[in-house]
Order: structure tokens, then sequence, then C-alpha cells
DNA sequence: CGCGGTCCGTCAGGCAGTTGTCAGGCGGGA
DNA sequence: TCCCGCCTGACAACTGCCTGACGGACCGCG
């Protein structure tokens, strides 16, 4: 899962990144409105925190600038004061969460993961791959029942590809997401990925089409 | 355990503040409602003590924006009157327990411990753990049935572990809960009140899942 | 006051799980 | 048959975690 940290307080946006990144999110960041929108608009973003104070354009104008360009993420909108005028214009401007500062960071990403939960149509934080099941709230993972060793990128490669619903995804979406949107990192490493998961959960907990890219097993 | 202690004098506050350590806790202060509210929305805390008749925003409107915010942790309202309309209005307002002033500190300590311990589903204060067993009234183990020495952090270590029903815990969460609010603690202190742990009663007393985090072995 | 004891944070060294890279192999489609 | 995408085993680097040792802080005791 990879989401956007938009703030102009380096050490809250700092703070932020952290938090989330213990929850197995990679984390990019913005400190003014202009960035934001446009890593917002070029990049492939699953959720975005978006503070409303911003510097050269404020929150909601770059909000209303994505939604205007049908950029559809699920975007939370942190605001400095507990108004709820405000609240009520981020969710016109198309907001799906609100929450004002301050916050506790628990609560923060418990809210992003929801609202990734369901952006994806998923009502519990429990994935369910035939013998594999995910538990993305506690990060704990079982194979046949048994608890299962599953290390914290092999995770979230089956994590978002949960989030996908079938869709295949390329090597090159599943970096992206796994990883920062610094480096083109390999597709090799992918590759990899999947070889050692297929060796431990069985062939079948990630098909191939050949061209499209990697897809969940549906379950039965 | 970590618990926020909400009084507007001084000396009562240093007080439940030195009971509550004695306990075991990790005690926060705050001196008025405002302060109150925002640490109570911040941090993360396993139980509160609020005093009611407090300077600039008063005990029963902190509560209510609390609950008002999502905060579900415990709450045990002081009141210096033995008024039944404010026992009324304190549970109405979402507290959890209500106690009037003068009180026995015993009285308090074993409250706000039953709160915590409801809080997580148990019953008795007695935590299996395996070989190891956990007396959190009391503050005493035992290995193998006879008494065990343990340490006071250790002992915190294990007990909030408990509390996480074997869901993996960061060094990071773990600091965070046992030492105060302020500090980005070396996690390298949790490794070796793990490992000191591991030396006494056996490696598996706590296991590692590299990558997520601590968690205690489930008791078969 | 000095002494031993316990508790616990810090440090440095070391091990092992994790992960990127590489090179070679396999197979489907044109 | 050739090409290209994908697979796989091996390997090396990295990082997270473990451990033993050390010493400071604190406490009870003689």
């Amino acid at each position: 899962m990879r989401c956007l940290v938009v703030e102009d307080d380096a050490d809250i946006r700092a703070d932020l990144a952290r938090a989330l990144q213990g929850a197995g999110f990679v984390a990019d960041e913005a400190g003014d409105g202009e960035t934001a929108w446009y890593r917002g608009d070029v990049e492939d973003y699953d959720a975005v925190v978006l503070d409303l104070g911003l510097p050269r354009l404020d929150g909601l104008s770059v909000l209303r600038r994505w939604r205007a360009n049908g950029r559809s993420f699920p975007v939370i909108v942190l605001s400095a004061r507990s108004d709820w005028t405000e609240k009520v214009e981020g969710i016109d401007a198309g907001a799906d969460d609100y929450l004002a500062k301050p916050f506790e960071m628990g609560e923060l990403v418990a809210r992003v993961r929801g609202l990734v939960r369901r952006g994806a149509g998923r009502v519990s934080g429990v994935v369910d791959l035939g013998r594999l099941r995910l538990d993305t709230t506690r990060m704990t993972a079982a194979f046949d029942g048994a608890p299962a060793r599953i290390s914290p990128l092999e995770f979230r490669l089956l994590d978002y590809l949960a989030h996908q619903g079938g869709r295949p995804v390329s090597a090159g979406e599943l970096a992206e997401h796994l990883y920062g949107a610094a480096d083109g990192a390999d597709a090799n490493a992918i590759e990899a990925l999947v070889a050692r998961l297929r060796r431990k959960f069985g062939a079948d907990v990630v098909q191939t089409r050949r061209g499209f890219g990697y897809l969940l097993a549906t379950p039965p």
C-alpha cells in the first residue's frame, strides 16, 4: 500500500509517515499544496492524508483539483480546528474521512486502513486466499489454520494484490507500490519475491497472466 | 500500562500518580481540562482518572469530547461531591466508573486495574502464559507454580503483551507504553529486556516476528 | 557512610533471516 | 525455430535481532 502524506509541519509530517510505515505502508511526503497536487496527479496512491492549512495552494483546492481530474483515491482530511464547517467543506470537496487535530496516531492509522479496506469493498481486515489467510489489522498470516512465517515484503505484496480484486497487476506497478516513488527497482526483484511465496505456500497462491501481470487465486 | 491522571489540585494529582506508579502504571498528569483533552486525544492511554472540577474546561466536557472523537479508553470519574446527579451525568458522558471524594487510594487503584482488565476482556487478574503465570493484582509471577523473581519492567512488558491478544507489537510501540510519553527510547533497551526475560523463563515466553515485533506464546 | 545487590540502559560484536542481483533455463506465441 | 517474458537456484549484501559485558542509578543494610 502506498500513501501520500501532505502536511506542512515537517515534524508532524515525519511522525505521520513513520506511523504509517509502521503499519506496512509506503509513505511519500509533500510539504506544500503544489507538490502535493503534482504527486497526487502523477503517482498512483492507495490513500492520501491531507492537511488543510498548506502553503502555496490550500488543501481543499488540491483536493478539488484531484477530484476534477478524476483521481479517486481515498482522502482523509486533517484540520487544525475542530470546526464542523471545515468538515462539511472537506466532504463537499470530495474527502472520504475527516480528522480534527490533535488526533492520536493509532486512530489515524486505523482510519487510513479502514478507507483502503472499504475502497476494496472489504468489510473486515481479514483476507481469505484459500489455504492462506491474512489478517491485515494484526499483521499476521495463517496457512492451513496454523500461524505462518511470512516476511514483511511478502505480506505487503499479497495485501496489495488482495486489494486489486482479481485484476492482473504488472511487476512494475507492484514495485511502485511496494517500494517508494524513487527508484525503478528491478522487476526481477518482484519475480523473485513471487517465487519465494510460491515455494512457501504452494504454486497456486499467485497466478501469472503472461504479458499482464500477477493476480491472486480467487478463493473458491 | 499507561494512564492519564487529570486533577487540578497538584498535591492530590501527585498522590494519584504515585499510587498508580506503585501499581505498575506509567502515569501522565494533566492539571486543567484543555491539556487533559489534548493529551487524551493525542496519546494512547489504557486508562484515565478524571476529576470533574477543572479549570478552563470541565471534566464532563473533556470526557464528552473524547467520546465524540471515538476515544474509547476506560475513564474513571472523580467528584468532590457525593452527588448522585453527577454520577448519572458522568456515566451519560461515557464514564466507565465513578468514585466520590474522599476515597481510599487503594480503592482507586483497584478500580483502575479492574477497568483495564475488563477492557482486555479478562475477568480475573491472573494471566496464564503457559509455564509462566502473572498475577496483575499483586504484581507477582509464578513459574512452574513456584514464585518467580520478576522485575517491575519485565512484568509490565509481559502484562502489556498479554493485553494485545497475540498481535505482534513493535519495539517502538512497547517503548511508548512502558516508558513515558515523550521519548522514542532506544529499541535496544526493549531487546535487552526481552533477552533477560528469555534467560529467566525460557526462550519461548516471548516470540519474535522478524520485521513485525514481539508477541506472547499463546497458551495451548 | 561504605558495601553489596538489583535493576536496567548502552555498547559492540555476531548471527541469521530477508532481499536484491545475476545467470541460466524453460516455454508460449509468432 | 527464434524471441521474449517469466521462473529459479545460487549468492552476496544488508538489516534486524540477539547476546554478553559494562557501568550508572538506586536501595537496604550493617
